[in-house]
DNA sequence: GCACTGATGACAGTCACTGACATCGGTGCT
DNA sequence: AGCACCGATGTCAGTGACTGTCATCAGTGC
């Protein structure tokens, strides 16, 4: 981080090595400095990859396609998640393991990025509706990969999809509010909360 | 539909107007059989609009990208899904409502397509990641629109929020019950088991 | 010195998708 | 009949995302 933000005040010095370092983290920072000007569709591979100082082939060799360049590092999130329910003691309830793992999530997810960098990323991705495609796949990957603990631990197939799709889902809501304008209250209490509105909703 | 299938066994006659007539159709149809000979990426929309016997031009006239093309015709599911918890009585639970959406829509999608038909569908899209994130974005909208009409009854926008998910949830894990090999339960059938389940796992 | 590696550049190519304009049967009006 | 207009389609020239392939050359180890 500090390299990036000095090489790109100071410029590159040429006897520092052949190419400048870190040309993953200017594309990234490149990237998102550039949606948030111009938007995801006005801005061409060629724009992110020069203001990064690489040319246009270097960003596919880091980034499979344009969107990726906003996902990644989300596999920190499915860990954590996956991690929660394997390492929960045994004999504990679906509903349980899904707290636990929700819980792991948010703690992740406050160390990774503060709520304004959240946001920030959110406003770009409603703006677009391909990359919210791809935000939906990552979720779906995690639900899936949440459902796989869960097979892991005993529990049937159809219940463990939808325990995943329910701990994502869930995890999606209150994420949402947490972002929201003016909202001060903490990701794990608009959790609790959220899992309280779905028992409420399942209550017949 | 027999217009379709007597002009590609006959051939068109010029005699009949300036064009054949069913282009959207011939379209639909020539891209679900290339995609299911070759795969998605390996089908261009040419090679779709040659055997549809117009030009590429046509084919974008008619669906906004190569993807739309599987994707046209799911208005129908989610009209049932708003109508079914729009004109329900007053005072109903959550949960009942979503459970007479969920009925609705399978009449629906029964109606709509057969097992078979689902099943070829299916087979396209789990085969491809671009198409899958289109379906997912297409459940996502579903999920909404469900939300808003929870909304429409007074439910709180977050308890809204989590039915529809929670309803898309459960329908697709349904579905894919549903369209598994040997399979002979009706999707209605599978349904209320899986609404079974999630009441099982939100039970602490 | 010298061979080798790995990150990058250079460049040509494919294909999805778009805008602008031309074409010409059908339709309705006079 | 003649004429103007419409609407579905064709034609064509783009732009931009992504890929395959080969060249380059500082650093590294021997």
């Amino acid at each position: 981080m500090s390299v990036t933000v000095i090489s790109a005040i100071a410029g590159y010095d040429r006897r520092m090595g052949r190419w400048e370092p870190g040309a993953q983290d200017r594309l990234r920072q490149a990237a998102m400095e550039l949606f948030a000007e111009r938007g995801f569709e006005a801005t061409t591979v060629a724009d992110i990859a020069a203001r990064a100082r690489v040319t246009e082939r270097t960003f596919f060799r880091y980034f499979a396609d344009k969107r990726e360049v906003l996902f990644s590092g989300e596999d920190l999130l499915q860990t954590a998640f996956v991690d929660a329910i394997a390492q929960a003691p045994e004999g504990q309830p679906v509903w349980t393991l899904i707290h636990a793992a929700l819980d792991a999530g948010a703690k992740t997810l406050q160390e990774t990025r503060g709520r304004e960098q959240a946001r920030a990323r959110e406003a770009i991705i409603s703006a677009n509706e391909a990359l919210q495609e791809r935000e939906l796949l990552k979720l779906t990957r995690l639900a899936r990969a949440v459902t796989k603990a869960f097979q892991a631990r005993g529990v049937a197939p159809t219940q463990a999809r939808l325990a995943g799709d329910v701990a994502v889902a869930m995890f999606s809501t209150a994420f949402q509010r947490w972002i929201e304008p003016d909202q001060t209250r903490d990701l794990t209490e608009l959790l609790h909360e959220v899992a309280a509105d779905v028992q409420s909703i399942t209550t017949s």
